[in-house]
Order: C-alpha cells, then structure tokens, then sequence
DNA sequence: CTGAAAGCGCTAACAC
DNA sequence: GTGTTAGCGCTTTCAG
C-alpha cells in the first residue's frame, strides 16, 4: 500500500555514497569492485529493500531471465497425461541453478496457440522449449522468433535443434516382444499421425513385422488419450477379433485399450497381449500392469533445457540428442 | 537468424512518414488520430514485421501484460489433484479478452516457495491469484509486493481481497446428510490444519454433531492427497472398528479412505458411509461414486480473477465473495 | 577501480 | 490531430 514508488539503483547509489554504475557493478557481481565499496552498496540495498526493476534491465540486456516450456496441447489433455508433469519437473531441473525462471504455457481450449505464440513472440521469455508440437506450423512460428529454441520431440524442420527418443526402433523393439511372446495377429494402436511419435512408432512397429514375415496393416489411430485408446481399440478388436496382441502408443490409450478389450469380454494377457509406451505412472497402477517401453520425458526435457541454456550461452549444442529406451516387462505382455 | 536487429517504433514511423508519437498511438489505439497516418502506420507494421517490445513499454507504463497464478504447493500434487486444473482453467477464463496472459507458478519440490515469490516480486507480472497456501506467511509475502493480490481461500490477513465457498457451513451440511442415512459413529479426514479450508470444514463437522448431541472428536489431519487420505482413514478406522460414517474433506482423500476400508474389509457404502468434498471428476469416476460436496475451482479461480481484472483497473472489488456449495448425491453415502 | 554519459525502445505530457 | 521532448531504470562503453 504505501505508495512511495519503489527504491531506484539511483537511491542506492545515493546511499551508499558511489555512482550508479559502481552500484549496479557490485549487484551483478561484476569483477572490478573494491571491497568498502561493494560493502557500502550492499547495506544500501538491504536498507532500502532494493530490487532490480526488470524491464529497465531486460531493455539493455535484452534478457528477462524466464525460459518458457510451450505445449501447444489444452490444459486438460496436460493435466491428464503424466507425460507433462514429468516433462515439466526435467526442463525445471535443468535451470534450476541458473537463477532463470521457468513458464509453462499451454494452450486454451478454445483460442488454440495464438495466445501462446504471441506471448512468446513478444519477447516475455529468453527462449522456448517445445514438447508435443502437432504438424510443422507451430515449429515454424516458433522458430521464426529470434530467440532460441529447443524441442523435444522431432520438429521436422531441417536446422532445429531437438531431443528425441529412437521411437522407430523402440517400437520395434515392442512388437519384437509381442512375437516373442507368441502372437500371431498383432494389431497398433498409433499417435496421432501429425505427430513425429506417432508416425515413427508406426514405422518401427511395421518394419518389425516385415522383418518377421507379417503384414503391419491393423491400424487405428489414437491421439494419445484414454478415451482415443478406448475407441481406437475397441473398433479395432470388434473388426478383427483374431487380434491377439496390440501395441499402443502411449500407456494412457493402452489402459483405455484394456478398457475396450474387456468391453468385449477379452482379458488381458489371456486373450491379448498389449506393450505401451511411455512406462509412466499408468503403466504401474493399470490393472493389469503394462508391459511397455521406458520413456523419460524429464530426461528428454531436462536434456532440452541444457541445450537450451548452451544456446542462451551462445554454444550451439550438439543436435540432435536421440535417448534410446527399453522394454519394461510387466503382465500386459 | 537474420541478425539485423528487430524493427523499433522509430523505424515505423519513419516507414510510415509519421512520428514516433503518432506511430505509438495507432499501435495502441488510443484515440485521436487520423485515418490516413493509422492506415499507413498499419501498412508499416505489417510491412516491417514490427513487434512493440515489451520490455520498454513496461518500462514506462508499469505493465507487462501478464498475471500469474502462484500455488505454492509441488509440481506433483498440483498435477494429480484435479482442483488445479479446473482452477486454472478459471483463472484463464476470466482474462480471456483482455490481452493479458495467465502464467502458472508452482513450488518446486526442493527449492520451495521461494523461486516462486521472487518471481512475483521481480515484477514479472502484472498481479497474481494465489491458490492453496498454507499458514500466513506466504500470504504475507505475496501481499508486501506493490501489485494486486487476490486469494482463493481465506488468507487470514486482514485487508486481503479473497474468493471463498462457506466450508462450515458445506461441511456441516455433509455431516447432516450422515446423520439423516443413519450413521451413528461419524469420523472426519481433515485437510492440512494450516489451511482454512481444513480448519473450517472441521468446524463445521464439529458444529453439526454438536447441534445433532453427538461427539465430533474422530478426527484425523489428512492433506488432501490420495496416499494421506489412505493412510488416515486407516488409522482412524482400525483405532475405531465403530466408526460407520466418514467425512472426508477432500474426494481425492476420500478415494484414498475407500481403498483404506476396503484393506479392512469394509464395504463403501454398506459398512461405510463416506462424503467426500469438491465434486470433481475423481467423484464421478470412484467405485463407488462419491456422495461429495460441490466445490466450483473454476468458479472461484475466475471470480478471483475478476476481482483482479477490477483491481488492475484501478477499482477495488468487493471482498470477500463467499461462495455457496451444495450436496451431490451418489453411492458412497 | 570508479564516474560520467549515452542510450535500450517506448509512452505521455505538452505544445502547436 | 500531430510532433517534440522528457524521461522510465538500468547497463555499459569510455575516460580517467
């Protein structure tokens, strides 16, 4: 309430009895500053309650020292996915000792991404990193800003720097263990095929299958959500009732996968076997418990906000960065 | 990568043949200004690519267009408890044309509230809702920065503005409805003692047993997660094998009593009648399905943020606004 | 090691 | 209606 505007450097500077600049030297921890100096200074600003004004500071520096985390997916789709969550924690992990804030900005269910890029694009963050970017026009916009930028997951844009997991061979190594385990009609639950997940995991499944001999041709499409797994498999079983093994892209649709197998009065593993993706949370609390392929989103993140921080340090950090996964055995599988 | 750097107003003006000032004031649509300078101002926006920075424009008007919303509780529990995503969806509703962004601000499991604060005091923001705080001095903390503040919650500092629901009088409503089906030993799973809203759903627990003649004295702190509901409702039953009705004050703690009963053989609703409290989708999705109290997030959220579109306004909103909830009838009791 | 001075890009009086 | 002129609070050459 007390509506004396905020203390300035100039107050300080005042107080401590140097100029501004030797003020603002001692606060940034600039090198050359003498010791009763920087001592005179440093009382002032906890006398007066001090604090930068950051948009004076981000003027010259042109940093405002907040990184933003851009998911262009609705806040429900990132609240109910525990893909996010972990995702989130690792990009916070990388900055955590950089003094850099770290924003998550998703988008609106109604308004789409505009909001989100325009915030971007105004320059209220350093830098970005993009997780679950559907098509190349967002990537695009996103790049087109001068500020750096890191996705996880393939952007498909030649040039951008990107972590990724080797989801082709993943997947094949999923479908790989499906046949292991002895099944003959092995049928996909993909991601959404606007999405370099879903269309690699897809590959990975079909080049294993060709490999082996079989047709990869039992597709539905999902779009990584439980209600999507549900009615992607449930369509797909109630068509082809010789399936008697699914891959599923993601853990989330594989647990609304087993929902729709016992819809159709089939159990799982008895009647079908079913490997996910993503080993999350889902995949430990599913009844019965999922067999799936790890997947780190912290780590994917984390590792994006270290590349992004080498950029923001003027490195151009080595790109792409490709985790390889393993399969989780579980007893969906 | 183009490093010629990003076009100024200066560089608008001069495209547009008019002056910065002229420029400045089509750009921000403030009144007087004729049709030609606007039009070939506009042309020189579209034309130069121009952005305004923000940076030096909040540096001059004290506004950088953007509210955060500070939970001071951890990534994880912010992204398991369905209150917050509805509660910031809310948040989100209530700026939704205003052209100011919502950012979201948690704690971080080990560096705590404290990044979050010095976000806020660093004037990243324009204003903040503060959601779930505990104890006083994070309101305090918040409430000392010179910008707009308003709370979900009760923050218990005098002056503060806050969006509510009447827990005492909810609670006693959902200990009433125990009572009418019958119950004759009733036990309560409290929120954290450190928020109001787990002080007074406990008073008005203790009120309706008190107006009813009975003793509210089985009583057992939970924290409004799933683990502590579980944990709580288990000591609390299997100290009292008499309880035979359960107020919970939160459904996701309530789902956790339900799988705590069921490890002591104890049928919800038959051997057990429980309430849970906020009516979110955990309620609906339950086995049983819970009997719970509606509490609207998104309702208090977006009132909040009413409240603080009116304070950035420069208008003081009515405080407190107490929100009324109601029962909602399901299985669990 | 320190101070003086020049802006960063923008808005807001204030004149015209 | 429009241009001129001050700054907003800070960092950063550049001299000393």
């Amino acid at each position: 309430m007390s509506e004396r505007s905020a203390p300035t450097l100039d107050d300080v500077a005042r107080a401590a009895g140097v100029s501004r600049a030797t003020a603002s030297r001692v606060i940034n921890g600039v090198v050359p500053v003498s010791k009763p100096a920087s001592e005179a200074v440093r009382r002032a600003v906890a006398m007066l309650g001090y604090r930068p004004n950051v948009a004076a500071r981000a003027l010259v520096t042109r940093r405002v020292g907040a990184v933003v985390v851009l998911v262009p997916e609705t806040e429900e789709r990132v609240f109910s996915d525990p893909f996010f969550p972990s995702a989130y924690h690792g990009a916070l992990e990388a900055f955590r000792h950089s003094g850099i804030h770290v924003l998550l900005s998703m988008a609106h269910p109604h308004d789409g991404v505009d909001p989100m890029l325009q915030f971007f694009q105004s320059d209220h963050s350093d830098g970005a990193i993009v997780i679950s970017h559907h098509g190349q026009d967002f990537a695009r916009a996103v790049a087109a800003s001068s500020r750096p930028v890191v996705f996880v997951g393939n952007p498909g844009v030649p040039g951008l720097a990107y972590v990724d997991v080797d989801h082709v061979k993943a997947a094949a190594t999923a479908t790989r263990h499906l046949l292991d385990r002895g099944a003959r009609t092995i049928g996909t639950i993909t991601g959404p095929m606007d999405m370099s997940a879903g269309v690699e995991r897809l590959r990975g499944f079909q080049q294993a299958l060709a490999a082996a001999g079989r047709s990869g041709h039992l597709i539905a499409e999902g779009d990584f959500t439980f209600a999507g797994g549900d009615e992607a498999a449930y369509g797909l079983l109630s068509h082809h009732s010789d399936i008697d093994a699914l891959f599923v892209a993601s853990d989330l649709m594989a647990s609304g996968a087993i929902r729709a197998a016992e819809r159709l009065g089939r159990r799982v593993p008895d009647d079908l076997l079913v490997v996910g993706f993503d080993d999350s949370v889902i995949a430990r609390q599913s009844i019965p418990t999922l067999t799936t392929m790890e997947n780190r989103p912290d780590v994917l993140a984390r590792t994006a906000g270290q590349m992004l921080l080498a950029k923001l340090g003027g490195h151009e950090p080595e790109s792409p960065v490709i985790l390889d996964s393993r399969l989780v055995r579980r007893e969906s599988a």
